[in-house]
DNA sequence: AGTCATTTTTGGCCTTACCAATTAGCGCCA
DNA sequence: TGGCGCTAATTGGTAAGGCCAAAAATGACT
Protein backbone atom coordinates (compact mmCIF):
# COMPACT_ATOMS: atom_id res chain seq x y z
CA UNK A 1 0.00 0.00 0.00
CA UNK A 2 1.03 3.69 -0.31
CA UNK A 3 0.01 3.87 3.07
CA UNK A 4 -0.46 7.66 3.65
CA UNK A 5 -0.03 7.49 7.24
CA UNK A 6 0.84 10.86 6.63
CA UNK A 7 -1.57 13.26 6.34
CA UNK A 8 -4.49 14.73 7.90
CA UNK A 9 -4.81 17.10 10.77
CA UNK A 10 -3.23 20.13 9.33
CA UNK A 11 -4.80 23.11 10.74
CA UNK A 12 -2.77 25.39 9.26
CA UNK A 13 -4.78 28.52 9.12
CA UNK A 14 -8.62 28.15 10.59
CA UNK A 15 -9.73 27.16 7.19
CA UNK A 16 -8.51 23.25 7.37
CA UNK A 17 -6.11 22.38 4.26
CA UNK A 18 -5.65 18.78 3.01
CA UNK A 19 -3.26 17.92 1.02
CA UNK A 20 -5.14 16.03 -1.38
CA UNK A 21 -6.33 17.69 -4.22
CA UNK A 22 -9.90 18.33 -3.40
CA UNK A 23 -10.42 21.13 -1.66
CA UNK A 24 -14.06 20.81 0.17
CA UNK A 25 -16.94 23.24 -1.86
CA UNK A 26 -17.83 24.80 1.50
CA UNK A 27 -13.87 26.46 2.02
CA UNK A 28 -13.81 27.43 -1.77
CA UNK A 29 -16.63 29.54 -1.61
CA UNK A 30 -15.68 30.45 2.25
CA UNK A 31 -12.68 31.89 0.02
CA UNK A 32 -14.30 33.98 -2.65
CA UNK A 33 -17.00 35.38 0.10
CA UNK A 34 -13.66 36.65 1.95
CA UNK A 35 -12.26 38.24 -1.03
CA UNK A 36 -15.30 39.96 -1.99
CA UNK A 37 -15.81 41.21 1.39
CA UNK A 38 -11.72 42.37 0.83
CA UNK A 39 -11.66 43.45 -2.25
CA UNK A 40 -14.90 46.15 -0.91
CA UNK A 41 -17.75 44.87 -2.96
CA UNK A 42 -19.21 43.62 0.51
CA UNK A 43 -18.44 46.36 2.48
CA UNK A 44 -18.35 46.14 6.12
CA UNK A 45 -21.86 46.49 8.16
CA UNK A 46 -23.47 45.92 4.96
CA UNK A 47 -25.79 43.33 3.88
CA UNK A 48 -24.77 40.90 1.65
CA UNK A 49 -27.28 39.17 -0.94
CA UNK A 50 -30.28 36.84 -0.15
CA UNK A 51 -29.27 33.41 0.33
CA UNK A 52 -30.82 31.88 -2.73
CA UNK A 53 -28.96 35.17 -4.67
CA UNK A 54 -25.90 34.35 -3.26
CA UNK A 55 -25.92 31.09 -4.12
CA UNK A 56 -26.76 31.49 -7.55
CA UNK A 57 -24.36 34.65 -8.42
CA UNK A 58 -21.22 32.07 -6.61
CA UNK A 59 -23.07 29.13 -8.99
CA UNK A 60 -23.18 26.66 -5.85
CA UNK A 61 -26.25 25.26 -4.27
CA UNK A 62 -27.74 26.55 -1.23
CA UNK A 63 -26.59 24.09 1.34
CA UNK A 64 -23.03 24.45 0.43
CA UNK A 65 -23.50 28.38 0.50
CA UNK A 66 -25.00 27.53 3.95
CA UNK A 67 -22.14 25.32 4.68
CA UNK A 68 -19.62 28.00 3.60
CA UNK A 69 -21.56 30.66 5.60
CA UNK A 70 -21.48 28.97 8.72
CA UNK A 71 -17.62 28.93 8.77
CA UNK A 72 -17.28 32.49 7.81
CA UNK A 73 -19.97 32.99 11.38
CA UNK A 74 -17.54 30.83 13.39
CA UNK A 75 -14.34 32.83 12.54
CA UNK A 76 -16.48 35.85 13.23
CA UNK A 77 -16.09 37.42 9.44
CA UNK A 78 -20.06 37.62 9.20
CA UNK A 79 -23.19 37.86 11.30
CA UNK A 80 -26.19 36.13 9.92
CA UNK A 81 -29.66 37.20 11.78
CA UNK A 82 -32.28 34.57 10.82
CA UNK A 83 -35.31 36.41 8.98
CA UNK A 84 -33.12 39.61 8.71
CA UNK A 85 -29.98 39.05 6.55
CA UNK A 86 -26.19 38.45 6.55
CA UNK A 87 -24.10 41.21 7.52
CA UNK A 88 -20.64 41.78 7.08
CA UNK A 89 -19.16 42.29 10.69
CA UNK A 90 -16.75 45.37 11.40
CA UNK A 91 -13.82 44.48 10.22
CA UNK A 92 -12.31 44.83 14.14
CA UNK A 93 -13.22 41.85 14.95
CA UNK A 94 -12.66 40.37 11.80
CA UNK A 95 -9.94 37.71 13.03
CA UNK A 96 -10.16 35.78 9.99
CA UNK A 97 -7.48 33.31 8.74
CA UNK A 98 -6.57 36.14 5.65
CA UNK A 99 -6.69 39.24 6.80
CA UNK A 100 -4.61 41.20 4.28
CA UNK A 101 -4.43 44.86 3.65
CA UNK A 102 -6.11 46.46 0.98
CA UNK A 103 -3.95 48.39 -1.35
CA UNK A 104 -2.51 44.81 -2.78
CA UNK A 105 -3.18 44.93 -6.30
CA UNK A 106 -3.75 41.58 -8.53
CA UNK A 107 -0.43 41.77 -10.75
CA UNK A 108 1.53 42.28 -6.95
CA UNK A 109 -0.14 39.00 -6.03
CA UNK A 110 1.05 37.68 -9.35
CA UNK A 111 4.54 38.91 -8.97
CA UNK A 112 5.14 37.67 -5.38
CA UNK A 113 4.21 34.30 -6.50
CA UNK A 114 6.11 34.41 -9.15
CA UNK A 115 9.31 35.65 -6.72
CA UNK A 116 8.11 32.75 -4.14
CA UNK A 117 7.59 30.13 -6.08
CA UNK A 118 10.15 30.75 -8.54
CA UNK A 119 12.60 30.10 -5.34
CA UNK A 120 10.69 27.44 -4.05
CA UNK A 121 10.98 25.45 -7.55
CA UNK A 122 14.96 25.34 -7.05
CA UNK A 123 14.52 23.74 -3.32
CA UNK A 124 11.91 21.62 -5.32
CA UNK A 125 14.54 20.59 -8.08
CA UNK A 126 17.21 19.49 -5.37
CA UNK A 127 14.68 17.14 -3.67
CA UNK A 128 13.32 15.72 -6.60
CA UNK A 129 12.46 11.78 -6.73
CA UNK A 130 11.49 9.56 -9.59
CA UNK A 131 8.25 9.14 -7.45
CA UNK A 132 7.18 13.03 -6.55
CA UNK A 133 8.38 13.00 -10.61
CA UNK A 134 5.70 10.37 -11.38
CA UNK A 135 3.29 12.07 -9.40
CA UNK A 136 3.61 15.12 -11.24
CA UNK A 137 3.28 13.71 -14.69
CA UNK A 138 -0.04 11.85 -14.14
CA UNK A 139 -1.64 15.09 -12.55
CA UNK A 140 -0.35 16.65 -16.19
CA UNK A 141 -1.99 13.80 -18.23
CA UNK A 142 -5.45 14.13 -16.24
CA UNK A 143 -5.28 17.86 -17.02
CA UNK A 144 -4.54 17.04 -20.16
CA UNK A 145 -7.26 14.88 -20.69
CA UNK A 146 -9.74 17.05 -18.84
CA UNK A 147 -9.14 19.99 -21.26
CA UNK A 148 -9.87 17.68 -23.94
CA UNK A 149 -13.14 16.98 -22.64
CA UNK A 150 -13.70 20.59 -21.61
CA UNK A 151 -13.81 20.30 -18.13
CA UNK A 152 -11.94 23.42 -16.31
CA UNK A 153 -8.80 22.00 -14.42
CA UNK A 154 -9.17 24.39 -11.43
CA UNK A 155 -8.10 21.67 -8.98
CA UNK A 156 -5.81 20.29 -10.60
CA UNK A 157 -3.88 23.35 -11.18
CA UNK A 158 -3.79 23.69 -7.96
CA UNK A 159 -2.38 20.71 -6.94
CA UNK A 160 0.30 20.72 -9.31
CA UNK A 161 1.45 24.06 -7.86
CA UNK A 162 0.95 22.61 -4.31
CA UNK A 163 3.13 19.02 -5.27
CA UNK A 164 5.71 20.99 -6.21
CA UNK A 165 5.88 23.34 -3.22
CA UNK A 166 5.42 19.99 -0.60
CA UNK A 167 8.52 18.59 -2.48
CA UNK A 168 10.29 21.53 -1.42
CA UNK A 169 10.39 19.86 1.87
CA UNK A 170 9.19 23.10 3.62
CA UNK A 171 5.89 23.25 5.06
CA UNK A 172 5.60 26.84 5.67
CA UNK A 173 6.44 27.49 2.05
CA UNK A 174 4.06 25.13 1.04
CA UNK A 175 1.54 26.78 3.26
CA UNK A 176 2.26 30.38 2.12
CA UNK A 177 2.33 28.61 -1.54
CA UNK A 178 -1.16 27.43 -1.01
CA UNK A 179 -2.58 30.56 0.34
CA UNK A 180 -1.10 32.62 -2.57
CA UNK A 181 -2.69 30.40 -4.55
CA UNK A 182 -6.02 30.38 -3.13
CA UNK A 183 -6.18 34.42 -3.10
CA UNK A 184 -5.66 34.53 -6.86
CA UNK A 185 -8.07 31.99 -7.58
CA UNK A 186 -10.86 33.89 -4.99
CA UNK A 187 -10.66 37.00 -6.62
CA UNK A 188 -10.51 35.05 -10.65
CA UNK A 189 -14.33 34.26 -9.35
CA UNK A 190 -14.61 37.61 -8.23
CA UNK A 191 -14.94 39.40 -10.88
CA UNK A 192 -17.20 36.71 -12.55
CA UNK A 193 -16.38 37.39 -16.48
CA UNK A 194 -15.04 33.84 -16.00
CA UNK A 195 -13.42 34.47 -19.55
CA UNK A 196 -10.68 32.99 -17.94
CA UNK A 197 -12.09 29.31 -18.47
CA UNK A 198 -11.78 29.20 -22.03
CA UNK A 199 -9.88 26.31 -23.36
CA UNK A 200 -7.20 28.41 -25.08
CA UNK A 201 -6.06 29.82 -21.91
CA UNK A 202 -5.94 26.22 -20.13
CA UNK A 203 -4.18 24.80 -23.12
CA UNK A 204 -1.60 27.55 -22.68
CA UNK A 205 -1.29 27.12 -19.03
CA UNK A 206 -0.75 23.10 -19.71
CA UNK A 207 1.74 23.92 -22.28
CA UNK A 208 4.12 26.03 -19.68
CA UNK A 209 3.27 23.13 -17.00
CA UNK A 210 4.84 21.03 -19.44
CA UNK A 211 7.86 23.51 -19.38
CA UNK A 212 8.50 23.26 -15.76
CA UNK A 213 7.80 19.50 -15.21
CA UNK A 214 10.90 19.04 -18.30
CA UNK A 215 13.00 21.41 -16.25
CA UNK A 216 12.49 19.30 -12.91
CA UNK A 217 12.44 15.99 -15.15
CA UNK A 218 16.53 17.49 -16.51
CA UNK A 219 16.89 18.37 -12.85
CA UNK A 220 17.57 21.96 -14.13
CA UNK A 221 16.99 24.21 -11.27
CA UNK A 222 17.84 27.68 -12.95
CA UNK A 223 15.29 26.50 -15.84
CA UNK A 224 12.60 24.92 -13.80
CA UNK A 225 13.09 28.55 -11.92
CA UNK A 226 12.86 30.81 -15.33
CA UNK A 227 10.01 28.25 -16.66
CA UNK A 228 7.88 28.65 -13.12
CA UNK A 229 8.48 32.43 -12.91
CA UNK A 230 7.25 32.89 -16.35
CA UNK A 231 4.35 30.51 -16.40
CA UNK A 232 2.85 32.74 -13.55
CA UNK A 233 3.87 35.62 -15.51
CA UNK A 234 2.01 34.49 -18.27
CA UNK A 235 -1.11 33.43 -16.59
CA UNK A 236 -1.20 37.00 -14.48
CA UNK A 237 -1.40 38.07 -18.38
CA UNK A 238 -3.94 36.26 -19.22
CA UNK A 239 -6.00 37.09 -16.10
CA UNK A 240 -5.86 40.52 -16.76
CA UNK A 241 -6.18 40.64 -20.03
CA UNK A 242 -9.75 38.94 -19.83
CA UNK A 243 -10.77 40.95 -16.85
CA UNK A 244 -10.62 44.22 -19.14
CA UNK A 245 -12.55 42.98 -21.97
CA UNK B 1 -38.31 16.91 17.93
CA UNK B 2 -34.87 18.29 17.51
CA UNK B 3 -36.09 21.68 18.07
CA UNK B 4 -36.55 22.16 22.14
CA UNK B 5 -36.43 25.73 21.26
CA UNK B 6 -35.91 26.06 25.03
CA UNK B 7 -33.37 24.00 27.02
CA UNK B 8 -30.00 23.66 26.82
CA UNK B 9 -27.95 26.13 29.10
CA UNK B 10 -24.69 24.94 28.01
CA UNK B 11 -22.92 27.95 26.01
CA UNK B 12 -19.64 26.22 25.92
CA UNK B 13 -17.12 25.94 23.12
CA UNK B 14 -16.23 28.86 20.85
CA UNK B 15 -19.11 28.95 19.22
CA UNK B 16 -21.10 32.27 18.64
CA UNK B 17 -22.68 33.23 21.60
CA UNK B 18 -25.80 34.48 20.91
CA UNK B 19 -27.95 35.71 24.00
CA UNK B 20 -31.41 34.78 21.66
CA UNK B 21 -32.96 32.19 22.79
CA UNK B 22 -33.02 29.86 19.56
CA UNK B 23 -29.90 28.58 18.86
CA UNK B 24 -28.93 27.23 16.01
CA UNK B 25 -29.32 23.57 15.71
CA UNK B 26 -25.91 22.66 13.62
CA UNK B 27 -24.29 24.23 16.99
CA UNK B 28 -26.75 22.10 19.16
CA UNK B 29 -25.71 19.01 17.21
CA UNK B 30 -21.92 19.79 17.38
CA UNK B 31 -22.16 20.23 21.25
CA UNK B 32 -23.68 16.88 21.70
CA UNK B 33 -21.71 15.21 19.25
CA UNK B 34 -19.06 16.96 21.79
CA UNK B 35 -20.23 15.26 24.21
CA UNK B 36 -20.80 12.17 22.94
CA UNK B 37 -16.73 12.45 22.45
CA UNK B 38 -16.21 13.80 25.54
CA UNK B 39 -18.17 10.91 27.45
CA UNK B 40 -15.97 8.51 25.94
CA UNK B 41 -18.90 7.19 23.58
CA UNK B 42 -16.66 8.20 20.33
CA UNK B 43 -13.03 7.74 21.72
CA UNK B 44 -10.42 9.33 20.09
CA UNK B 45 -9.40 7.83 16.92
CA UNK B 46 -12.07 6.31 16.22
CA UNK B 47 -14.54 6.48 13.18
CA UNK B 48 -18.57 7.25 14.09
CA UNK B 49 -21.09 6.35 12.31
CA UNK B 50 -22.41 7.12 9.10
CA UNK B 51 -23.67 10.48 8.04
CA UNK B 52 -26.76 9.15 7.42
CA UNK B 53 -26.69 6.71 10.52
CA UNK B 54 -25.73 9.13 12.68
CA UNK B 55 -28.33 12.13 11.48
CA UNK B 56 -30.98 9.45 12.00
CA UNK B 57 -29.48 8.48 15.58
CA UNK B 58 -29.29 12.31 16.26
CA UNK B 59 -32.78 12.75 15.02
CA UNK B 60 -31.54 15.79 12.42
CA UNK B 61 -31.62 15.81 8.66
CA UNK B 62 -28.09 15.71 6.66
CA UNK B 63 -27.82 19.10 5.65
CA UNK B 64 -27.86 19.90 9.42
CA UNK B 65 -25.52 16.97 10.83
CA UNK B 66 -23.14 18.00 7.72
CA UNK B 67 -23.18 21.96 9.07
CA UNK B 68 -22.42 20.58 12.72
CA UNK B 69 -19.59 18.71 11.41
CA UNK B 70 -18.25 21.29 9.10
CA UNK B 71 -17.97 23.28 12.61
CA UNK B 72 -16.69 20.55 14.41
CA UNK B 73 -13.90 19.97 11.76
CA UNK B 74 -13.23 23.76 11.81
CA UNK B 75 -12.52 23.77 15.52
CA UNK B 76 -10.42 20.16 14.97
CA UNK B 77 -12.70 18.13 16.82
CA UNK B 78 -12.57 15.42 13.79
CA UNK B 79 -11.18 15.02 10.77
CA UNK B 80 -13.81 14.41 7.90
CA UNK B 81 -11.98 11.91 5.05
CA UNK B 82 -13.88 11.81 1.60
CA UNK B 83 -14.51 8.16 1.08
CA UNK B 84 -13.56 6.80 4.46
CA UNK B 85 -15.12 8.13 6.98
CA UNK B 86 -15.45 10.91 9.96
CA UNK B 87 -12.74 10.38 12.99
CA UNK B 88 -12.05 11.75 16.29
CA UNK B 89 -9.25 13.65 16.42
CA UNK B 90 -6.54 13.19 18.97
CA UNK B 91 -7.24 15.17 22.11
CA UNK B 92 -3.82 16.49 22.04
CA UNK B 93 -4.14 19.00 19.29
CA UNK B 94 -7.56 19.29 19.33
CA UNK B 95 -9.44 22.64 19.97
CA UNK B 96 -7.70 25.87 20.66
CA UNK B 97 -8.38 26.72 17.36
CA UNK B 98 -5.05 29.13 16.36
CA UNK B 99 -2.60 26.35 16.23
CA UNK B 100 -0.91 26.96 13.03
CA UNK B 101 2.60 26.31 14.57
CA UNK B 102 1.89 22.64 14.74
CA UNK B 103 4.50 20.89 11.98
CA UNK B 104 6.41 24.17 11.13
CA UNK B 105 9.88 23.93 12.89
CA UNK B 106 11.92 26.65 13.38
CA UNK B 107 14.64 25.89 10.72
CA UNK B 108 11.41 25.57 8.19
CA UNK B 109 10.44 29.02 8.77
CA UNK B 110 14.35 30.22 8.75
CA UNK B 111 14.89 28.46 5.52
CA UNK B 112 11.35 29.81 3.84
CA UNK B 113 12.70 33.41 5.12
CA UNK B 114 15.97 32.62 3.35
CA UNK B 115 14.16 32.15 -0.06
CA UNK B 116 11.73 34.18 -0.10
CA UNK B 117 13.67 37.78 1.23
CA UNK B 118 16.12 36.01 -1.20
CA UNK B 119 13.90 36.77 -3.82
CA UNK B 120 12.94 40.19 -2.55
CA UNK B 121 16.43 41.47 -2.57
CA UNK B 122 16.73 41.15 -6.46
CA UNK B 123 13.75 42.99 -6.62
CA UNK B 124 14.57 45.62 -4.18
CA UNK B 125 17.68 45.65 -6.07
CA UNK B 126 16.52 46.71 -9.48
CA UNK B 127 14.57 49.64 -7.90
CA UNK B 128 16.57 50.34 -5.57
CA UNK B 129 17.29 54.56 -5.48
CA UNK B 130 19.80 56.78 -3.51
CA UNK B 131 17.28 57.91 -0.98
CA UNK B 132 16.04 54.25 -0.41
CA UNK B 133 19.68 53.47 -0.03
CA UNK B 134 20.74 56.61 2.19
CA UNK B 135 17.74 55.35 4.31
CA UNK B 136 19.10 51.90 4.91
CA UNK B 137 22.51 53.43 5.80
CA UNK B 138 20.95 55.53 8.72
CA UNK B 139 19.15 52.59 9.59
CA UNK B 140 22.58 50.68 10.18
CA UNK B 141 24.62 53.69 11.88
CA UNK B 142 21.69 53.90 14.39
CA UNK B 143 21.77 50.20 15.09
CA UNK B 144 25.55 50.72 15.42
CA UNK B 145 25.61 52.86 18.01
CA UNK B 146 22.94 51.30 19.80
CA UNK B 147 24.45 48.04 19.88
CA UNK B 148 28.03 50.07 21.33
CA UNK B 149 25.34 51.20 24.17
CA UNK B 150 24.24 47.76 25.22
CA UNK B 151 20.90 48.12 23.75
CA UNK B 152 19.44 45.36 21.83
CA UNK B 153 18.03 47.35 18.30
CA UNK B 154 15.34 44.15 17.83
CA UNK B 155 13.33 47.44 15.87
CA UNK B 156 15.79 48.08 13.98
CA UNK B 157 16.40 44.72 12.89
CA UNK B 158 13.06 44.46 11.79
CA UNK B 159 12.64 48.04 9.60
CA UNK B 160 15.92 46.74 7.98
CA UNK B 161 14.57 43.99 6.61
CA UNK B 162 11.28 45.46 6.08
CA UNK B 163 12.57 48.71 4.18
CA UNK B 164 13.73 46.19 2.25
CA UNK B 165 11.07 44.72 1.33
CA UNK B 166 9.01 47.77 0.96
CA UNK B 167 11.69 48.94 -1.39
CA UNK B 168 10.80 45.75 -3.90
CA UNK B 169 7.44 47.54 -4.69
CA UNK B 170 5.17 44.57 -3.92
CA UNK B 171 3.13 44.80 -0.61
CA UNK B 172 2.12 41.48 -1.02
CA UNK B 173 5.75 40.07 -0.18
CA UNK B 174 6.56 43.53 1.96
CA UNK B 175 3.18 41.77 4.29
CA UNK B 176 4.56 37.99 4.06
CA UNK B 177 8.16 39.09 4.77
CA UNK B 178 6.87 40.80 8.20
CA UNK B 179 4.89 38.57 8.90
CA UNK B 180 7.53 35.63 9.17
CA UNK B 181 9.69 38.18 10.80
CA UNK B 182 7.26 38.38 13.66
CA UNK B 183 6.60 34.83 13.38
CA UNK B 184 9.96 34.61 14.49
CA UNK B 185 10.41 36.99 17.14
CA UNK B 186 7.50 35.35 18.36
CA UNK B 187 9.10 31.72 18.89
CA UNK B 188 12.20 33.42 20.29
CA UNK B 189 9.98 34.97 22.87
CA UNK B 190 8.29 31.90 23.17
CA UNK B 191 11.39 29.77 24.27
CA UNK B 192 12.61 32.37 26.70
CA UNK B 193 16.28 31.65 26.79
CA UNK B 194 16.77 34.65 25.45
CA UNK B 195 21.08 34.38 25.59
CA UNK B 196 20.01 35.50 21.89
CA UNK B 197 20.58 39.01 22.82
CA UNK B 198 24.55 38.93 23.65
CA UNK B 199 26.33 41.38 21.94
CA UNK B 200 28.27 38.93 19.93
CA UNK B 201 25.37 37.83 17.93
CA UNK B 202 24.27 41.40 17.13
CA UNK B 203 27.90 42.33 16.38
CA UNK B 204 27.66 39.64 13.75
CA UNK B 205 24.07 40.50 12.52
CA UNK B 206 25.17 43.80 12.39
CA UNK B 207 28.36 42.74 9.69
CA UNK B 208 25.84 40.66 7.95
CA UNK B 209 23.84 43.45 7.37
CA UNK B 210 26.23 45.95 6.34
CA UNK B 211 27.55 43.27 3.47
CA UNK B 212 23.65 43.36 2.29
CA UNK B 213 24.31 47.00 2.13
CA UNK B 214 27.20 46.91 0.08
CA UNK B 215 26.17 44.64 -2.27
CA UNK B 216 22.73 47.31 -2.84
CA UNK B 217 25.22 49.94 -2.92
CA UNK B 218 26.81 48.21 -5.91
CA UNK B 219 23.79 47.37 -7.69
CA UNK B 220 24.74 43.76 -7.64
CA UNK B 221 21.02 41.32 -7.43
CA UNK B 222 23.46 38.09 -7.23
CA UNK B 223 25.18 39.31 -4.84
CA UNK B 224 22.76 40.71 -2.35
CA UNK B 225 20.90 37.71 -2.68
CA UNK B 226 23.47 35.43 -1.48
CA UNK B 227 24.51 38.06 1.18
CA UNK B 228 20.77 38.04 2.18
CA UNK B 229 20.40 34.42 2.48
CA UNK B 230 23.78 33.63 4.62
CA UNK B 231 22.37 36.21 6.22
CA UNK B 232 19.33 34.19 7.18
CA UNK B 233 20.80 31.36 7.75
CA UNK B 234 23.77 32.60 9.90
CA UNK B 235 20.95 33.89 11.77
CA UNK B 236 19.22 30.57 12.13
CA UNK B 237 22.29 28.97 13.37
CA UNK B 238 22.75 31.42 16.16
CA UNK B 239 19.19 30.87 17.00
CA UNK B 240 18.84 27.31 17.45
CA UNK B 241 22.44 27.50 18.79
CA UNK B 242 21.60 29.47 21.56
CA UNK B 243 18.48 27.45 22.29
CA UNK B 244 20.01 24.57 22.82
CA UNK B 245 22.53 25.56 24.94
C1' DA C 1 -1.75 -21.04 -1.96
C1' DG C 2 -0.41 -16.34 -2.99
C1' DT C 3 -0.83 -12.07 -5.52
C1' DC C 4 -2.71 -8.73 -8.26
C1' DA C 5 -6.55 -6.63 -10.88
C1' DT C 6 -11.47 -5.93 -10.85
C1' DT C 7 -15.86 -5.34 -9.01
C1' DT C 8 -18.94 -4.30 -5.27
C1' DT C 9 -20.09 -1.87 -1.25
C1' DT C 10 -19.57 1.73 1.87
C1' DG C 11 -19.63 6.50 2.77
C1' DG C 12 -18.92 11.34 2.13
C1' DC C 13 -20.12 15.25 -1.38
C1' DC C 14 -23.31 18.10 -3.69
C1' DT C 15 -27.68 19.25 -5.80
C1' DT C 16 -32.69 20.23 -6.57
C1' DA C 17 -37.03 21.07 -4.50
C1' DC C 18 -39.98 21.91 -0.78
C1' DC C 19 -41.99 23.72 3.52
C1' DA C 20 -41.59 26.24 8.10
C1' DA C 21 -40.26 30.01 11.23
C1' DT C 22 -38.79 34.71 11.89
C1' DT C 23 -38.09 39.47 10.93
C1' DA C 24 -38.87 44.03 8.96
C1' DG C 25 -41.42 47.18 6.52
C1' DC C 26 -45.77 49.21 5.21
C1' DG C 27 -50.29 50.61 5.34
C1' DC C 28 -54.31 50.96 7.85
C1' DC C 29 -57.15 52.59 11.32
C1' DA C 30 -58.23 54.73 15.74
C1' DT D 1 -49.62 60.74 15.86
C1' DG D 2 -49.26 56.25 17.32
C1' DG D 3 -50.15 51.60 17.71
C1' DC D 4 -51.58 47.27 15.25
C1' DG D 5 -51.74 43.72 12.00
C1' DC D 6 -50.69 42.10 7.56
C1' DT D 7 -47.55 40.85 3.89
C1' DA D 8 -43.29 40.22 1.64
C1' DA D 9 -38.61 39.12 2.17
C1' DT D 10 -35.20 36.19 4.24
C1' DT D 11 -33.11 32.63 6.86
C1' DG D 12 -33.93 27.84 9.06
C1' DG D 13 -34.55 23.24 8.22
C1' DT D 14 -35.98 18.84 5.69
C1' DA D 15 -36.29 15.13 2.15
C1' DA D 16 -34.59 12.40 -1.63
C1' DG D 17 -31.44 11.37 -5.13
C1' DG D 18 -27.25 11.19 -8.14
C1' DC D 19 -22.26 11.35 -8.11
C1' DC D 20 -17.57 10.28 -6.90
C1' DA D 21 -13.78 8.63 -3.93
C1' DA D 22 -12.00 5.11 -0.84
C1' DA D 23 -12.02 0.75 1.18
C1' DA D 24 -13.47 -4.08 1.12
C1' DA D 25 -14.75 -8.23 -1.19
C1' DT D 26 -14.20 -11.03 -5.18
C1' DG D 27 -12.03 -13.64 -8.67
C1' DA D 28 -8.64 -14.73 -12.07
C1' DC D 29 -3.97 -15.83 -12.92
C1' DT D 30 0.60 -17.44 -11.61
Amino acid sequence: MPSSPSDRFDPVSLTPTKRGEPRRLYQQVADQIRAHIRSGRFPPLSRLPAERDLAQQLDVSRPSLREALIALEIDGSVDIRMGSGIYVCAPSEAQGSATQALGESPSELMQARAAIEGATVVLACARMTPEALAELRQMLDRMRSMIAEGVTPFEHDRAFHMAIAQQAGNSVLARIVGEMFDERQSRIAAGLSRKYETPDTWIAALAEHELIYAAFEAVDPLWAQSAMTRHIQLSADRWTRDMEE
